[in-house]
DNA sequence: TTGAAAGCGGTACCAC
DNA sequence: GTGGTACCGCTTTCAA
């Protein structure tokens, strides 16, 4: 193992005129600058991070938590996220908190949180008071859903007026038997009483696919004689899109659209739907949100809620880097907009 | 920050002590136990990783070197090591090597690799020599295409036999018009001039789409009256698969089979045979690789090369610990073994 | 069963 | 421009 002393010595300096050509510094000669890299060249010396980060105190690493990993949505956020983050000299480790609620979460999570600089928590099934015990002091960013939690820098989507408008789409069109795939129940929202939604106690799901509830059934409200069954009780899963489906189906076998909480489950009902001999869009209309890059490429082309991929990790990025280096700073709350993306499947 | 010492010194003990509580070990009455347990919850005291990995010399992260994030397949893979590495105290930190040939990968990869305690590289479109120059003496389980440096562990797919499974079901379903979309032309691979397929110069595509390349030429070579028009120039992304397919059309409009590099091709493959009003798989079939979960749930579901992805990850998950434990271990060369499955894309 | 000493490999600070 | 000194927070070693 080379170090630093090493290549002081090989080169005859002192380690610190290494450290110092190596992080750029200026306060170098050009001609010890040209030594020392030339023996860092010939024993493909590499400063050691860990000791790099024990003395700077920072390790370099952004946490992603996120419920599944193999997912749409995930894959295209932490593409982004990763990229994004690159030339800022940040990694991204990527944490799965889907299976594990509770002690799992609370154990394997909070022991390794400290080896990051911050963490992204998107769209969590957790409860805020869980964020609360396993952040600590940790930067935090949530992402996507909404916290009640004032504590956290956090980018919200447009879940409610984003699914609203799809809803809305789909009524436009003519349906009138709508069924909310993979969202709790609206009708048991209360949305009437006064009560925050978020006060429906602690995080069973989503609170972004509670809000997305609520959107749809807004929506549907507002048109006399259109009506919606809250189909809900997996994660998104393709599978579980499937079998939503299926039982949906069950229900309400007269349904002619199909607002879904996510692509992924939106992705899974078309093909339940193509298994039950339901033509979309010609019997049922479907619409998905996230816009995820599969939208574009299923048959029939799938209709979306799309959030702004890019301001949403532009927006992250930035209340990252600035917590970072300001842990003090007052917490933002940002709310993203929304487009509806018409494709086949809503087309009539 | 609470450190260990601010631990001990409220529990009354040394910060050896509670470091032996922490790690679990033995050798501490159970008196002491509880009462570093006490102040550490009392505390949120949580060990200082960078320190850890100082002095331990080991960081327990794991590089996963992919082209694209945002890739079928690389959710698949990344979700299930990550699951699997977990366990064993590994986190996974994902690294984006598709954009960045020559310089870029070299550059910033090289300086963050020895962070990892190993490398995962995944079917990445470097050639060996990149790998060796990047890699040092970190330990590198190269996973899914063929290198040809015996220096490293490697986990194979069955590239070209799973390849010549997929046509062979495409040529015994009666195409003889085929495409190979996003592989390297069989033909100008000259199979039979005793050259090893590596030898092709430095990889300017994955050396495992040039070997799928060589199973689809093997199978059409094998029936005559067939043949094969290799349509490539992209990466495996949704649009490119809809992009070569059209070139693919423009090429050979009476093409009746297309075999695909890999399911996001395919995916994009049936997008766009939609599109020009070609129905599978009533007037074309299509077959992809790597079956993904999504292929399960295309319309028309996706026939695919299964590579027993279970097998492949604890394999590498075995090689990976295997040689973070001993360097010097001879490096084993493993070749996964596949199934093809039938899905509606190829049943006739 | 407990803990003192000695670093792991860098870098901030400040003197030269 | 250069480098000595101290120390980041933890753990290996070994003595008590």
């Amino acid at each position: 193992m080379t170090t630093m002393r090493d290549v002081a010595a090989a080169a005859g300096v002192s380690p610190m005129t290494v450290s110092n050509v190596l992080a750029g510094r200026t306060n170098v000669s050009e001609e010890t600058r040209r030594r020392v890299l030339e023996v860092v060249e010939r024993t493909g010396y590499r400063v050691n991070t860990a000791a790099q980060s024990l003395r700077r105190g920072r390790t370099g690493i952004v946490g992603l938590a996120v419920p599944e990993v193999d997912s749409h949505y995930f894959g295209l956020l932490a593409a982004r996220l990763i990229a994004r983050l690159a030339p800022e000299g940040l990694r991204v480790v990527v944490e799965q908190t889907g299976a594990s609620r509770e002690g799992e979460l609370a154990a394997i999570t909070a022991s390794r949180l400290n080896a990051y600089d911050a963490l992204v928590l998107s769209a969590v099934g957790l409860d805020p008071d869980d964020v609360l015990a396993i952040a600590g002091d940790l930067p935090v960013v949530v992402l996507g859903e909404r916290q009640d939690v004032r504590r956290f820098d956090h980018v919200e989507m447009a879940n409610t007026d984003g699914a609203a408008a799809a809803t809305h789409l789909l009524l436009e069109r003519g349906c009138r038997r709508l069924v909310a795939l993979g969202m709790p129940d609206p009708a048991a929202l209360a949305p009437s009483d006064g009560a925050a939604p978020h006060t429906q106690g602690p995080g069973h799901l989503g609170d972004a696919f509670r809000l997305r509830a609520l959107g749809v059934r807004a929506a549907v409200d507002a048109v006399p004689g259109a009506r919606v069954l809250a189909v809900s009780g997996t994660r998104s899963t393709l599978p579980g899109g499937a079998g939503l489906t299926r039982e949906a189906l069950a229900l309400e076998p007269a349904l002619d659209g199909l607002v879904c909480a996510t692509d992924t489950l939106a992705i899974g009902a078309l093909r339940a739907l193509a298994d039950a001999g339901r033509r979309v869009p010609d019997d049922v209309l479907v619409v998905g949100f996230d816009d995820v890059t599969d939208a574009a490429y299923t048959v029939p082309s799938l209709s979306s809620v799309s959030p702004g991929h890019d301001w949403m990790v532009e927006q992250t990025t930035r209340l990252l880097l600035r917590r970072i280096a300001d842990p003090s700073a007052r917490p933002e709350h940002l709310v993203g907009s929304f487009t509806v993306v018409e494709r086949e499947s809503t087309r009539r």
